[in-house]
DNA sequence: CTCAGTGCAAACTATTTGCAGATTT
DNA sequence: AAATCTGCAAATAGTTTGCACTGAG
């Protein structure tokens, strides 16, 4: 359960923590800005202050809990880190984003890194356009 | 030259856009961020404002003059447009970013978005780590 | 001469931090 | 009780904008 994930981050289990790890665990959408969740939060009239947010969204992608994206635009984007490593498609218009994995592609960023002396340690791929309707 | 490519852009040829793209196309790094193109002209005894330089850099990058990067950290990266797609590799000590392509990744992409019944736009694929000392 | 461009300072947005009081363990 | 955590407001960093003046065409 949620707690236990906190508190083996060496964290303590307070209201704002478990409340946001639970929105980003039991959401639909699976990828929030950090206003976002503020809102999100408030909206169930759960009091935080967005200073907190910030923080515990810092803590928990530090302890690995979850994972920060750097998309084009102005503000992050948090993820829940369920382990497996995933890049994504950011429809421009929606806003919508999806996951996919290709082994190919990981296969040779692995490759090209080493092709190059490189160590890598993290990549980023995402891919921008637009979603066709379908119908 | 310089001028032309301003021109075309439908942009007067003023100092500080003819500085911005000379830096960018004769220095031999290739990326820059804004305030270090500002600090840059500034010891060329270029006088500009920083806005004056953010300005220049969006309408350039608006002209396709450019390329804004969007990597981890704070400040976006500005390079010049040479019309070839690559990507990158940031080295996250000393910061310096080596650029590459790969076609099989480049044809993947491609193949991915089809398979989501995705419009590819633009993408973006970034490798962090750090090159390894050669000697 | 006209309109776009510039510098400055003020405004903004996303995020971070200091601090005193509140909570977890 | 001790140490961490929280909310608030103030501070930052990067970037943008309003405005009166300057400069390109």
């Amino acid at each position: 359960m949620d707690q236990s994930d906190i508190k083996e981050a060496g964290l303590k289990v307070t209201k704002p923590r478990i409340e946001i790890l639970k929105l980003l665990e039991t959401s639909e959408k699976q990828h929030f800005g950090a206003e976002e969740i503020y809102h999100e939060l408030l909206s169930k009239d759960i009091k935080v202050g967005i200073a907190t947010v910030y923080r515990v969204l810092t803590q928990f992608t530090a302890a690995g809990l979850i994972i920060k994206h750097n998309f084009e635009g102005d503000q992050c984007v948090f993820e829940l880190d369920r382990g497996e490593h995933h890049d994504h498609m950011v429809d421009m218009k929606s806003g919508k984003i999806i996951e996919f994995y290709d082994e190919i592609i990981e296969q040779r960023q692995k490759e090209i890194a080493k092709e190059h002396g490189f160590e890598l340690m993290e990549h980023s791929l995402t891919l921008y356009g637009e979603f066709k309707d379908k119908g």
